[in-house]
DNA sequence: TGACACTTACTACGTTTGTAGTAAACTGTG
DNA sequence: CACAGTTTACTACAAACGTAGTAAGTGTCA
């Protein structure tokens, strides 16, 4: 699932909290994205026409809530940067995200040590991957 | 700088080598991409019109160059990625990263010592970044 | 010198994305 | 109930993207 850059605007005040309404969404949408109210519920469309979106009403009003998680749009927005600028391969990545200046002393600190208590926790979730 | 999907694929090319034909690069697309010579002559004049790449000609044929260099065009896509799927922090992406089933033994290993023998080799380049 | 192959310059065209507008329906309130 | 504000449904439209076609020029080899 492959979202733009103005739809992970709709995503983020989604996954902030929901259900919302187009009202509340443009509510919590940074303060530098100043959309009509009918820009916001064209990107609901067509986010619900993606599957990334569920719509209910109450009443007259539309309520919208994620069907796409947070932790699957990230999985797949960092599958397409790494396939097109990181040879396809998460090592590099790692490797740039390490030598990156950005990275600060804290920072790196933190990874490292996110690194240490991360064993491996991880383990029954491999066919929940690369789907949605 | 930002780079459409496609036109990864031509950088990719033209940073593993370079100066490079068009035709030269429609040889080290990847096997999957079956461009037709004028798509990617299209692609690079898009690219050329960014700025991202430079044209001359040696005879009658065009030579292209990159400008933008690899690790720019990376820094710049990790960027637009953490800005919208990680609240534009990296430390969130890093956590992410370290949590990812995606990381397989081998490479949080890897990433561990890449930490390790990375301290702070870096410095000179703070100004470097968020160019072009 | 003519035919063929390759290059260039220019144009094309459907789809996706960003960003809305308008008209009609609905709702709450004096 | 009439009016004002809200919501919906539908449409719009330019720019960016993916993908290529065509015509005209050039080099080469028989």
């Amino acid at each position: 699932m492959k979202l733009t850059d103005a739809e992970w605007q709709v995503m983020n005040c989604l996954w902030e909290k929901h259900p919302a309404t187009a009202r509340g969404i443009a509510g919590r949408l940074p303060p530098q994205v100043k959309w009509a109210y009918t820009t916001i519920r064209t990107l609901l469309a067509r986010l619900i026409e993606k599957g990334a979106v569920r719509e209910y009403k109450e009443g007259n009003t539309s309520l919208y809530e994620p069907i796409l998680t947070r932790e699957n749009a990230r999985r797949s927005a960092l599958k397409t940067l790494v396939d097109h600028a990181f040879d396809g391969a998460y090592g590099p990545l790692m490797h740039f995200l390490v030598n990156d200046p950005n990275l600060t002393p804290k920072q790196r600190q933190a990874l490292e040590e996110a690194l240490k208590e991360q064993p491996e926790k991880r383990g029954g979730k491999e066919n929940d991957r690369d789907n949605q």
